[in-house]
DNA sequence: TGTACATCAGTGAACGCGCGTTCACTGATGTAC
DNA sequence: TGTACATCAGTGAACGCGCGTTCACTGATGTAC
């Protein structure tokens, strides 16, 4: 509601304007990746379905891949929101960790979709990202676990060799989870805590080898 | 050498040279895959790289959907390669198992990079044969997992999950494998061994939950 | 406040290209007698 | 062994289509005076 009598509209700048169709763009490309993969997206489709024409695409980015690793940028917003979530509600606790993620997965199923599909996709700008995002991520992650009492003594590279197993797990738990029928995401989410549990007990035991 | 004096070339049916041409179209759009995605990949192109007309292709596929699945059956009788040769050099040789699997990845890039790539990629088809081999890869692993003295008593269902864990594992490994330069390979290899040695503490301690 | 000019997000026509698929064909291989 | 016919892997021309990108443009928004 305007603070004044008459329902008056806020003029929009040309720059929010701008912006507005830019966020189209990227919101029509995610939407057609429901069941496609970038490589299989033509810019007239993505053009199509956010309703301009297909030259106005250049104003927004240089080319599709410009705007799929733009993709990478706003979908990695949404899985660092699993992370930080999931540290506010005390790491401890895996089965938390695991609802979380899945709560995030049924939310925005696109985003996730989009990370594991491209991931190893065949456009290799956006590989790049998508790989780089994920390192960074791991490295968090490893900073995470060192602060926990039973991981104070590790070396780097074993909290970093830990987190990444964590993150491949991770992973695979979202790629089933955005596959899953609604009836058996429990059973997923199930599976993933046990798997995570197996791998906090290694941990427990887990003491460096010797050279 | 032929055992008549003359150097006759056998004659060759008319059934061999089209399971030549055919195995010509799979080796071309493997090669053709080392830096795209199947999506990305034109029948023309394929028949180009293998040397007939475009028509021709439909004497051997259906469509790029049929040979992606083709190809998928191919590339997975490289992979369960990989356990095979693991189990009979002895499944507890943790170190034994990762360099095993990165000799073949090395042997035959192209297979194992289709197989990750693919795995969550834009063909319906494709994803769908190669969930139902891992699948069928996993459920096996289970089963020898089951007959490891340190697992004798576990629950089916937790096999299952340990399986699953360890193929996550190895697709990652894989991933990074493929993408690798040469000389950080020998990292690659010694964080998966550390990680299924992680795995391997776990399983140890592991006690089914009372629920 | 009013005017003149600059900016620039989005338009619409046009281009040349590679695509998947159709069709009628060729000619070597295979089969029946 | 020889002949007549059938099969069928691979050919080559043709089609209509959607593609990415170019270009000159329009007209609303923004700026300078």
């Amino acid at each position: 509601m305007s603070s004044t009598l008459l329902a008056v509209t806020e003029p929009e700048s040309r720059q929010d304007r701008k912006r507005r169709t830019r966020q189209a763009l990227l919101d029509a490309a995610l939407d057609l990746l429901a069941d496609r993969a970038m490589t299989g997206l033509s810019l007239r489709e993505v053009t199509r379905a956010a309703g301009v024409v297909p030259t106005a695409f250049y104003r927004h980015f240089a080319s599709m891949d410009d705007l799929g690793v733009a993709l990478v940028e706003q979908c990695m917003r949404t899985l660092r929101a699993v992370l930080r979530r999931a540290r506010r509600s005390g790491a401890a606790m895996i089965t938390d960790s695991v609802a979380v993620l899945a709560e995030q997965v049924r939310a925005a199923p696109a985003h996730f979709r989009f990370l594991v599909r491209e991931r190893p996709g065949g456009i290799p700008a956006v590989r790049a990202a998508i790989a780089t995002e994920l390192r960074l991520l791991a490295a968090e992650l490893a900073t995470d676990l060192g602060r926990l009492p039973v991981m104070a003594e590790w070396e780097t590279d074993d909290l970093r060799m830990a987190a990444d197993l964590m993150v491949s797990a991770m992973l695979a738990t979202v790629m089933a989870l955005v596959e899953a029928e609604e009836f058996d995401e429990p059973e997923v989410v199930d599976v993933a805590a046990r798997q995570l549990r197996l791998i906090a007990l290694g941990i427990e035991r887990w003491r460096p080898e010797t050279p």
